[in-house]
DNA sequence: CTTGGCAGTCGATGTTACCGAGTGCTAACG
DNA sequence: CGTTAGCACTCGGTAACATCGACTGCCAAG
C-alpha cells in the first residue's frame, strides 16, 4: 500500500507529533534516521501522504499532523508491539505478586497501576457476576419486611440487592430458603439458573423472588473501574474537549460498552471515530482481553488522545492483561 | 460588624458576582434594589470593604469581587439559608419516593440528584460498615486455600474480604464458624467485637482470622461516591485549576476525609481556604449530616467554586440529607 | 529521481492606539 | 456632615498593523 520509503516517512512524522504535539515539517523529518533523503524529497512524498488521507495541514504553511487513517498504519504495520521495556516488566510483575485482597480493589488499583504507567486514563472490566459460578446464596432478613439476597461467587466477588418480603415470613422460611437455593445453585451460573420446587409455598416464592431479583439486576452488571481521567486531560488543550471528553468518562456505562464493544470485535485498537462514540472522538483506546483458562473473563484498556504512544499502550496492556489474567487464574 | 448598609452593599456585590462571574462595579450595585444610594456613596463603602478584607479589586480600575471572608460574612449573616425552591423540594421528594434497592445504588443515585439539582460535584458518605449492627457472617469456600468472609449489615449493605485457608480446613469447620460468628455477633457492631471460643480450635482459628481480616479493613472504609466533577469543571475557566481540582477529587479519600473533617467541626459550609486542602482553595464545601434517630450515620455535600450559589446549595444539601435520613431510617 | 534554492503563505508574536468600565478625589449641596 | 455629581486617571481588553519564522510548493539544475 505503502512505499517503504512514504511507510519511513510516515513513520516519523507519527512518533515526532505523539513526541512533541506540533505539527512537523518536512526538514525535522529529514534528519530523522532512517530516512536519508533531502527535506525536498519529503516535501514531495509527504504531499503525496497527505492526498491518500494519512496525513493533514492544519493550515497552509504549517507541517503535517497524523490523520486517524495515518495512526491506523502505524499501529497496523509501523509500529510493533514489542515487549514492554523492563521497567514496565519489572512493575507489573511486582504489582501482581503483591495484589491482593477482594477482587473489586485489585481491579481498582490495576486500573490505578494502567494510569500510572501509560499516563492515560485506564478501565478494566471485570467479570460479569452473571457468568461466575455461584458458590453460596443466602437471604439473610433486614428488618420485618425487608430481606437481602446475597450471592458469592467463586472468584470471591459477592453482589446483593434488597427484597420486600410479606411480614409474616419466618425466620425459618429464610434459612430454608437459604439452604435450598445453595444447593441447587452451587457451581452453576445464574443466568437461566432456577431451583426445583421444594413444596413449602413460602419457601418457593421467596426463592422465586430472589431469584427474580438477581437475575433482573445482575443482567447487565459488570464491575467495572475507570481511573486516570485527569491524568489524561493533561494531554488535550482545547477546554471544551476536555469536558466533552470528562462528562463522557463520567458515564461509566458507555465507557464499559465501548470497551466490550471493541474487544467483541476482535480488535486492540480503536483510532478515534472508529470506536463510534462521537464525543470522544479525540481519543483512542488500545484494549486486551483478560482470559481466564481460555475464558474471556473482562477486559482491560488504556483510553488517550488519539495521538498516543500505541506501541507502548499495546505492550503495557498485553502484559498487564495476561499478568492479571494468571493472577485470576490461580486463585 | 458591619453596618447596614454595608451589608447589603456586600450581599448585592456577593450576589451578583455568583450571577455573573464578572468583577461588579459601583454603578451596578447603586442600580441594585435596597441599595438606595448613587454610585459615589458605594464607592466609599466598597473602599471600606475592601480594606476590612471583604472584598478585592483584581486591578486598579475593576470591579470589585468577594474575598473568601465576604463569602464568609454572607453566608453567616446574609443568605439566609431558605426554602428549597418547590421544584427542587419536589424533585427530591420523587427520587427518594422512587429509590429504592441497594444503598450503595441509592447513595450513588443521590450524589447524581445533587449535582443535577445544584451543577457542582457531589459527595455522598455513607454509614460506616464497622458501626452498623450486624445481621450475619458466613465464611464461604472459593477454592481448597481461599474463602471468602461475607458480613450483612442491618442496613442492607455487604462487605466481604478473602481469606487464605490452610486446605485442610473442612467444610464442616467453615459452617461451625459461620454460625457461631452469625450467633454472637448478630445485632452487634463490628468495632470491638469479639466471640467466645467454642473449644474447637480449627473453628476458633478461622473466627479469629475473620474477625481479624474484618476489622482491619472495614476500619476507615466508608463507601462514598463523588459525581458531577465535569459539572462543577464548566464553572472554572483557568485550566491549570481544572486540573488540580480534577486531580484532587479522583482521590476519593481525600475528598470523604475533608467532608468528615467539616462535618466533625460541626460546619456546614467550608469556604475556599477554610477545608484546608490547598489544591482546592478555590472550591468550597457545603455539607450536611445525615441522621437516623439520632445517629449520624452519614454526609451529604457539594463542592464547587466559592462563587458557588450558597442559599441554594445550603437548602438543596439540607433538604436531600433530610429525605435521605427519612429514607434510611424507615427501611 | 533527487535536491538546492526561492517566492509565497499564514499563524504566532509583538506594538501601538484606543475605548470604556471603573476608581478615587474633590467640591458643591441639603 | 453625610451624600452626590463631576472629573481626571488607570488599566485591561480589543482591534489594527507590522514583523518574524517555520513551512510549503514549485522550478531548474545536478
Amino acid at each position: 500500500m505503502l512505499d517503504d520509503r512514504k511507510a519511513a516517512i510516515l513513520s516519523a512524522v507519527v512518533q515526532e507529533y505523539i513526541a512533541t504535539a506540533q505539527p512537523v515539517g518536512s526538514s525535522h523529518i529529514a534528519r530523522a534516521p532512517g530516512v536519508g533523503v533531502s527535506s525536498a524529497t519529503v516535501r514531495n512524498e509527504m504531499a503525496v501522504l497527505e492526498q491518500e488521507g494519512f496525513l493533514v495541514q492544519p493550515h497552509t504553511s504549517a507541517g503535517r499532523v497524523p490523520t486517524d487513517k495515518g495512526y491506523r498504519f502505524f499501529v497496523d504495520h509501523l509500529g510493533r508491539p514489542g515487549q514492554a521495556d523492563a521497567l514496565t516488566t519489572r512493575q507489573v510483575g511486582e504489582f501482581f505478586s503483591a495484589a491482593h485482597g477482594r477482587l473489586e480493589e485489585m481491579l481498582h488499583h490495576t486500573s490505578d497501576l494502567l494510569t500510572q504507567l501509560t499516563r492515560n486514563a485506564a478501565v478494566v472490566v471485570g467479570p460479569k457476576a452473571a457468568e461466575v459460578p455461584i458458590r453460596s446464596a443466602q437471604i439473610i432478613r433486614l428488618s420485618s419486611t425487608a430481606a437481602t439476597v446475597v450471592l458469592v461467587f467463586a472468584n470471591g466477588s459477592v453482589d446483593n440487592e434488597v427484597i420486600e418480603i410479606g411480614d409474616e415470613v419466618s425466620d425459618a422460611a429464610l434459612a430454608a430458603a437459604s439452604v435450598h437455593l445453595t444447593t441447587h445453585l452451587a457451581d452453576q451460573v445464574l443466568v437461566g439458573a432456577g431451583v426445583p420446587d421444594t413444596g413449602d409455598a413460602s419457601t418457593d416464592e421467596l426463592c422465586r423472588l430472589a431469584l427474580d431479583v438477581m437475575a433482573g439486576h445482575g443482567n447487565d452488571d459488570e464491575p467495572a473501574y475507570v481511573g486516570g481521567v485527569s491524568t489524561m486531560a493533561e494531554a488535550f488543550d482545547a477546554v471544551e474537549v476536555v469536558r466533552q471528553v470528562l462528562h463522557t468518562l463520567e458515564q461509566q456505562f458507555v465507557v464499559v460498552s465501548l470497551v466490550r464493544d471493541i474487544v467483541d470485535r476482535g480488535m486492540s485498537v480503536a483510532i478515534g471515530v472508529e470506536h463510534g462514540v462521537e464525543p470522544l472522538s479525540a481519543c483512542s483506546v488500545v484494549v486486551a482481553p483478560v482470559v481466564v483458562d481460555g475464558e474471556h473473563v473482562g477486559s482491560v484498556g488504556v483510553l488517550g488522545p488519539t495521538r498516543m504512544n500505541y506501541p507502548q499502550a499495546l505492550a503495557t496492556v498485553d502484559i498487564v492483561s495476561d499478568q492479571l489474567g494468571r493472577r485470576l487464574g490461580d486463585s
